[in-house]
DNA sequence: TTCAATTATTAAACAATGTTCAATATATAA
DNA sequence: TTATATATTGAACATTGTTTAATAATTGAA
């Protein structure tokens, strides 16, 4: 009998129905101003419904944050055939930059907010974003061995580059720029790159 | 008739309290935790009375994210007399990475928390914050002007230093680090440093 | 000192939040 | 059709920030 592979299946559209509403309601309105009873009456339950799906608010966001990952990696992967590790590289900052400024609400989630960091070390669902950490640790590695970067660990220059583009996506995502015009901001970002880059990787190759 | 002085003062040593109480109670039990009454009850005011000294919650929050800058820019000041560029460069680094580390309550509200850099564009009181910045956009002009940053403009250089140190703290700060051991971070953040200053500093000056 | 006016403080109330749970409705298997 | 399991509900709870009318304390003048 079947029936229970489809109860199955409904409960897992129904996860995603909630999943999908709740980012929806996120970009829409603001992270911290979406209430489970907003949720609740856009998918037309009640909000105890929720409840069986979820075992709280910070399981749905840990939901969110897992699906940012998978969007950021597949970005990541768009790189898989750059060979030369000095231009992946550059690439790779550019479309970290990218995902972090065209999905502000994901990244927030996933590099930013509190409460779900937690999550992660209870879980061992880290993994997701390790993922992503050690393609660019792979990278790096790769650059260490081909002579463009000289005199440092990978974890060391892994761990600064990570900071690097980190440091600039927080600092605009979190309101930390908004005394500057967007434009202006836009410049410094992609001076930034240029210049840091530039900077990293030693020409004496 | 010094009353009204009298009753300034008071007013003011209130704010104070009021501004010192909020700022143990989120180092003690973390910035969400702490409600308005918990700080009402252990200044053993009513809640209500707190709203005669500050508007909303956020003005308090404001105040102490006010004080926290006055500190930081305590710490930079101590570089005053550092003559060489280079060296003050890698000073105010540390000294950054520092605070940021063992005050990181008040840099989370500094730099990352939401809901105070709103406040900020509504005043002019980021200029607390700038004055800071200044200090550090003033030393990478004295870095491009002496030959030690070549091709690039004073704000992306600067923007890319402040990244640099804020990611790294905020990475941390924000438990996206909390899968490694404390001692790794540390040994990375130090290389890191210098990895990137040793970079980012040409020796062809 | 006494009294009116100003100021400070309080307690209660509001609306909104996340979450729980007994009651109800629905769907399933016999 | 009936009994059992599952899904859903709506009301309730505790906690939050904030407002406000009532009360207490303090002030300056008579």
């Amino acid at each position: 009998m079947g029936t229970e592979d489809r109860k199955e299946r409904e409960k897992l559209e129904m996860r995603q129905l909630i999943v999908k509403t709740a980012m929806q309601l996120f970009i829409e309105k603001g992270i911290e101003n979406v209430s489970i009873r907003a949720i609740a009456e856009k998918i037309e339950y009640s909000p105890g419904s929720i409840y069986s799906y979820f075992k709280d608010k910070g399981e749905i966001i840990h939901a969110i944050h897992t699906e940012g990952f998978e969007k950021l990696y597949a970005m990541q992967k768009t790189l898989d055939d750059v060979k030369d590790p000095a231009e992946k590289l550059r690439r790779m900052g550019r479309i970290y930059m990218q995902f972090a400024l065209e999905n502000k609400d994901y990244y927030d989630l996933m590099f930013i907010a509190k409460g779900v960091a937690e999550k992660i070390s209870e879980k061992q669902e880290w993994d997701v974003g390790q993922r992503s950490f050690n393609y660019l640790r792979d990278n790096v590695n790769d650059l260490i061995e081909q002579g463009y970067i000289v005199n440092a660990d990978v974890d060391s220059a892994t761990f600064a580059i990570w900071g690097f583009v980190h440091g600039m996506a927080a600092l605009i995502i979190r309101g930390r720029c908004a005394m500057l015009p967007d434009e202006i901001v836009k410049q410094m970002t992609e001076g930034a790159l240029q210049f840091t880059y530039a900077s990293l990787l030693s020409n004496n190759k």
